[in-house]
DNA sequence: ATAGGGTTAG
């Protein structure tokens, strides 16, 4: 018998599907090879899928190998894909190193699978030394391999050796672009992601109209965001779920509520991200009302759409209100997570909530599992600061396990100026010196606190140390030098010329988008 | 058989 007959391949199948002990695979494994079902590829696809849920990356590896004559990339492939998508990611790196230590050559489809693991487990390395492999295997000049690099580098920390795998390529289709605008959207570099758009010389798609309308909502770009929307009008694109996500936040992050209220009737499908979006954007203009009635029609919630709600109540000094909700969450047995703790340090740092501050703060550690981040602990000694308990919010800042950043520093001094203890004043002033040019941006950040508190005595001040520590760039934009003319960038705002690139590239674009969206 | 996308806090 050289082919199984349908009933036993069908038998085999099923059998497959369950999580089995070892004792009746082995069974199946010999009735495999007795039977030839070994030669049927849906057979060993799902005995692929079946090895990755249940064995270790070596013995899969060695299972699949002998089923073969010549070892198939094609089995192995499909057993990385499956480690990928497992609990254990970083697995699917292991049967790669066989793959290559045991002379099984892998192929161009083997490359993006396992370089899409090390996104999931945050393997920089590994994707380096695979980086090699493709290299010295001559499948660098592969379109899908480089797309894939500039996205695990780019995920993986690593934003440097992305732009340098984009530079460097030869030809860049509509996922190269996309895969680099969609890095610096994810690494938060909003402004770079449309800059990038502004330069792209293929038609994007709706996977990167999505990423640009995240990028013109964080920047406050309504003008940008307005004219992608126009762009999906005119290509009369119909708006999956997803799209139609992304345009309703970029209003609900422009503060546009009328538009994102119009957005939000119009949807044709909606789902627990339409009604969080919506939900903080009720959160952030104040129409708590609002905000409450969506919560609680909202179908299913999740941990996002609470914070959602307690960060807008905080925010408006609903302090109480938000601390009730939150006890609420943990009580429906939803699992608060760092932003949750985020919400409810700054209501009570709103609210004047000292006492219920400092308990939230160390329930964290104790009874929620997290490690408080910087963002905690600027929100602690901003609680502790706004209380006029500078030394308490001293000894934080001295006793916290990493660097106090700008955001720490610019809250212990606001707490110092309302409490005209000098000696900690003057501590606190020397360490932001010793940030140094290198931090620049921390400056720029620390004036624009200022300025949003109308403390301009302090920016001209600001100004005057930065010049006398050499810091070259002026609070508030960036000089960047090009063919010889040098502009000047606000922060956080478009040039008008860039602005007019994007523009000029929707335009161009109108008529030869591809919406690939059902 | 291989690549890219949305929601929370500040």
């Amino acid at each position: 018998m050289t082919r199984a007959s349908p009933p036993f391949k069908r038998i085999l199948l099923n059998l497959l599907q369950v999580p089995l002990k070892t004792t009746s695979f082995t069974q199946i494994h010999s009735l495999l090879f007795t039977s030839g079902a070994s030669q049927e590829l849906s057979v060993l696809l799902k005995l692929a899928e079946f090895l990755a849920s249940s064995q270790t990356p070596s013995s899969a590896y060695f299972t699949l190998k002998q089923t073969q004559r010549l070892p198939n990339p094609f089995l192995f492939n499909t057993l990385i894909s499956s480690y990928t998508q497992s609990s254990s990611p970083h697995l699917a790196f292991a049967v790669f190193k066989h793959m290559v230590s045991d002379g099984s050559t892998p192929d161009k489809y083997t490359f993006p699978l396992v370089l899409k693991s090390c996104v999931r487990f945050w393997g920089f390395e590994e994707a380096r030394q695979i980086h090699g492999v493709v290299a010295k295997l001559g499948f660098l000049t592969d379109l899908y391999v480089q797309n894939v690099l500039i996205h695990v580098y780019g995920l993986c920390g690593c934003y440097p050796d992305a732009c340098i795998m984009f530079d460097d390529m030869l030809v860049r289709d509509v996922v190269s672009w996309t895969c680099l605008i969609s890095v610096c959207v994810k690494g938060g570099r909003f402004v770079d992601a449309l800059t990038l758009f502004a330069q792209m010389d293929v038609a994007p798609n709706i996977t990167t109209i999505v990423s640009v309308l995240v990028a013109s909502g964080r920047t406050g770009e309504l003008n940008i965001g307005r004219s992608v929307h126009g762009l999906l009008l005119k290509n009369e694109a119909v708006l999956g779920l997803i799209a139609g996500n992304a345009l309703l936040d970029m209003y609900v992050k422009c503060e546009r509520i009328d538009e994102a209220k119009r957005m939000f009737k119009e949807l044709p499908m909606k789902d627990i991200v339409t009604w969080t979006s919506i939900i903080s954007g009720y959160a952030k203009c104040g129409c708590l009302d609002m905000a409450l009635e969506i919560f609680e029609n909202m179908p299913i919630k999740n941990i996002r759409s609470w914070n959602a709600l307690i960060g807008g109540l905080a925010m408006h000094g609903h302090g109480k209100e938000a601390l009730g909700y939150f006890e609420w969450m943990v009580r429906t047995g939803l699992k608060p997570n760092d932003v949750s703790f985020i919400a409810i340090l700054s209501a009570c740092s709103h609210s004047g909530l000292v006492e219920e501050g400092r308990r939230h703060f160390a329930s964290m550690i104790k009874f929620h599992d997290l490690v408080p981040k910087i963002e905690h602990y600027g929100c602690m000694v901003d609680l502790l600061g706004r209380a006029g308990l500078v030394e308490e919010a001293y000894e934080l800042v001295k006793t916290m396990p990493m660097k106090a950043d700008v955001l720490i520093w610019g809250a212990m001094l606001s707490a110092c100026r309302t409490s005209g203890k000098t000696e900690i004043s003057q501590w606190v002033r020397d360490s932001l010196l010793e940030l140094g040019p290198s931090d620049s941006g921390a400056f720029v950040l620390l004036s624009n606190i200022y300025a949003t508190n109308d403390r301009w005595g302090d920016i001209s001040r600001l100004r005057r140390l930065m010049r006398k520590k050499g810091i070259k760039k002026e609070p508030g934009s960036s000089i960047i030098e090009l063919d010889g003319w040098v502009h000047e960038f606000l922060v956080g705002v478009m040039e008008h010329h860039q602005m007019e690139d994007i523009l000029m590239v929707l335009y161009i674009f109108e008529k030869q988008m591809q919406i690939d969206e059902q």
